[in-house]
DNA sequence: CATTAATGTTTGCTTAAGCAACTATTGCTG
DNA sequence: CAGCAATAGTTGCTTAAGCAAACATTAATG
């Protein structure tokens, strides 16, 4: 295993966990205020943005996605449900598990956020070639991946 | 200006919003582990090593990099204080701005923190190149450093 | 130079996240 | 197949983050 980082001379400005924790910080914030003035907060289009893409169909999977708190995600989807935007549905194979799925108020609204989402990462990513975009989604998937199994343990 | 992304056809999970957000999130849980075994908070190491390194010497510093909460910056460095981590100095040449600094005691837990992080980046990095962190770092950084301009408009 | 604006910090209140306990249901094991 | 472990989800409580107002101090402006 290649040591990327010793203990001596360990420096938080060129730590990709530093950068990771500021570009993160950074970047929520920015859209933490874009959607605030259409009255949603980032988690809930977390929510609908996942569910739209199908990468989950229930609360537990996206809270292991983002390892976000069981709990706290069940009232987030109340607040949707309550707003008519996602239904939870029982699932009938399986009696504990709640299937999640946008209503068609719900992909509309995920339809009209997604432009202010890409018009922000647009102008984030500005200054940045096709080449360096594409390399950058490269590692970033190759690090979630390879957290994800670490965590697994 | 590119557009890396468009709205017809955008998916969550080829976005680099995304990507930094479950970056993050795995990330972070992973060290909060670590750190909660020696009863420390992410927030408590990240105001200690910035203060080390120099990055910062007020709160408000700190508070604009990460993009926290200034009321609740204010009792982090409470709780440090109280453990006898960090010191306050009330500046002479700007009586408004409280200098930071860490104490002999802060210094040695930072510097016996380290070690621990260290070892989680480098499991993080498992299966990386050199060239590849070294890459990862830099396209970091310079979306860092663009999310920043844009927040300061 | 007096007034206003801006900055750094702190404090009280509100909201959301983290934690633990509980229910319901399913899978596993002797 | 009985009993125990594991899983999905919800709810109450605790802690931390976000917000707004306040105070002290400095900078800017007319």
């Amino acid at each position: 295993m290649i040591k990327h980082y010793k203990p001596e001379g360990y420096r938080a400005r060129t730590s990709i966990g530093y950068l990771i924790k500021r570009s993160h910080s950074l970047m929520s914030e920015c859209l933490e205020v874009a959607f605030s003035q259409k009255d949603f907060t980032f988690m809930q289009w977390v929510v609908l943005m996942t569910v739209r893409d199908g990468l989950a169909v229930t609360a537990t999977d996206i809270c292991r996605d983002y390892r976000h708190d069981q709990g706290a995600l069940t009232r987030v989807i109340d607040q949707l449900e309550t707003r008519g935007l996602l239904e939870r549905q029982r699932s009938t194979e399986d009696r504990r598990v709640v299937q999640l799925a946008l209503t068609e108020q719900g992909s509309k609204t995920v339809e009209s956020l997604i432009p202010v989402v890409v018009e922000r990462l647009n102008t984030a990513l500005d200054g940045f070639t096709v080449e360096e975009v594409g390399e950058l989604t490269r590692l970033l998937g190759k690090l979630v991946s390879r957290v994800e199994l670490e965590m697994q343990k």
